[in-house]
RNA sequence: GGGGGAAUUCCCGAGUGGCCAAAGGGGACAGACUGUAAAUCUGCUGGCAAUGCCUUCGGUGGUUCGAAUCCACCUUCCCCCA
């Protein structure tokens, strides 16, 4: 089974231009291949993960992979099936963002010569000249085209402004300049990139009279249709200190059972085969094919050692009994204390449990609140120093423990 | 450039002088049921020193005993015409 085939079977190829040229060039290993990141944030998330596995399994194959960083392209801010425009941030921040996707991508993608290349578009987007640009590639992009992408579409309901519509030629500049500096012969991108992808095939064809291909990956959806690798509207980040070992690893120990399967195929390295004995799994049985696809992907992410820490922390909370050892631990000192003690609401606060007081009164009164194991239904609840030094565990909710110790 | 419309709490969206911390829905959160799942049902959803008080309906100023609601100016966005 070739590399393309593996990718098919594990459902992460969505759209190609070509099925016969990519698939010959991807097996062979003679595919130079671009995948774009822009700098949105200080850190990688899980959406970007499953591209970066992609690279890897890609390069495992002998292709060569160029991790391009949008430090240009984010200048602008994709309007690809947003219904809004995104913040414009400035030079700064999106050089240290830079800078953070460097980093993080290193511990994933092998780079040196003869491996991996990062770029970052910057080096070339932002010295253009606009009248030049204009005339270059400008005359080649049909605004009737461009008017029609399916990318544009919510847009064309609530207002694209003229800047954010050169998201288009900016990226498929990228893929024109890749092509003829690094012979870049083919771009992948999440699904949602297709439009501006082939502007890219587009331009290098109309320019060069050479072809030049594009691949998209199957966005990572839940049962529902949702984009996964959310909570609540937060991202699940790759840094640590943005989102821990331990909710990340919740968060896949977490996904629906209709979800589970999928994630294992698309996102973990683990063999074809070993997936398919899964695919029979059923009931409460799938709950241990989600502890192995979250101990996979932390351990990816985090390593071996944190991963163990996450499921052990998991398996003692969950399970019960079990040591409190790796939970999230709040440290208070004598300034936090009122009168010798604390009030169980503002305990809550201070773990970060509750937002704010009347959140935790809200949890408290629900029957939400336990400490130590015991049911708290009283919103006056106190405790005393000699409890503190103790050690408390709170838990609001199923699934949201803290340690509270008194220093 | 001309004309018309819009901005409401996390999101969508009602409200057009006091009965408004603001309908309804979504989401989130909590409870029940479970398998740390889904679906379903229930509760809940600005803050606080809490039968009250404070802050919030794009911004600033004004009218009024009283403004999300009326007036003026400003900002941003949408639509139509050029």
């Amino acid at each position: 089974m070739g590399i393309y085939e593996e990718l098919v079977a594990r459902g992460l190829i969505a759209q190609v231009t070509n099925e016969e040229e990519i698939r010959e060039m991807v097996n062979a290993g003679k595919a130079v291949f671009y995948i774009g990141f822009d700098c949105t944030a200080d850190s990688l998330t899980a959406g970007h993960f499953m591209a970066l596995t992609l690279m890897k399994r890609l390069q495992q194959a002998g292709n060569k992979p160029i991790a391009l960083i949008g430090g240009g392209t984010t200048m602008i801010g994709d309007p690809s099936g947003r219904t809004d425009m995104r913040k414009m941030l400035t030079r700064a921040d999106i050089d240290h963002n830079a800078e953070c996707f460097r980093r993080q991508m290193e511990k994933f993608i092998e780079f040196g010569p003869d491996k991996a290349i990062m770029l970052n578009n910057a080096d070339w987007l932002l010295s253009l000249n606009y009248v030049e640009l204009l005339r270059e590639v400008g005359a080649c992009f049909s605004v009737n085209n461009m008017l029609r992408a399916k990318c544009y579409e919510q847009r064309m309901e609530r207002g694209l402004s003229f800047f954010e519509f050169n998201y288009m030629i900016m990226q498929s500049y990228d893929f024109y300049y890749l092509f003829q500096h690094y012979d870049c012969n083919m771009q992948f991108g999440g699904d949602d990139q297709w439009s501006n992808m082939l502007g890219g095939t587009e331009l290098i064809r109309k320019k060069l009279g050479k072809d030049a291909h594009a691949m998209t990956i199957t966005l990572l959806t839940d049962s529902h249709g949702m984009k996964m690798g959310k909570t609540a509207g937060n991202a699940v980040w790759l840094d640590p200190n943005k989102t821990s070992p331990y909710e990340f690893y919740q968060y896949w120990r977490n996904v629906e059972d209709a979800d589970v399967l999928k994630c294992i195929r698309m996102l973990t390295f683990l063999p074809l085969e070993q997936i398919d004995e899964m695919a029979s799994w059923e009931g409460s049985q799938l709950n241990r094919a989600k502890e192995i696809l979250a101990f996979e992907l932390t351990k990816m992410v985090h390593g071996e050692e944190e991963a163990k820490k996450a499921e052990a922390s998991a398996k003692a909370l969950f399970a019960g009994g079990g040591s409190s050892e790796n939970m999230p631990t709040t440290e208070l000192g004598e300034s936090d204390l009122a009168e010798g003690g604390i009030d169980l609401m503002s305990l809550l606060v201070k773990t970060g449990l509750c937002t704010t007081k009347s959140d935790a009164r809200r949890n408290i009164q629900q029957g939400g609140v336990t400490v130590d194991d015991a049911k708290v239904t009283d919103i006056g609840k106190s405790f005393s120093a000699e409890e503190l030094r103790k050690g408390l565990i709170l838990k609001r909710g199923k699934k949201n423990f803290n340690k509270v110790i008194l220093i």
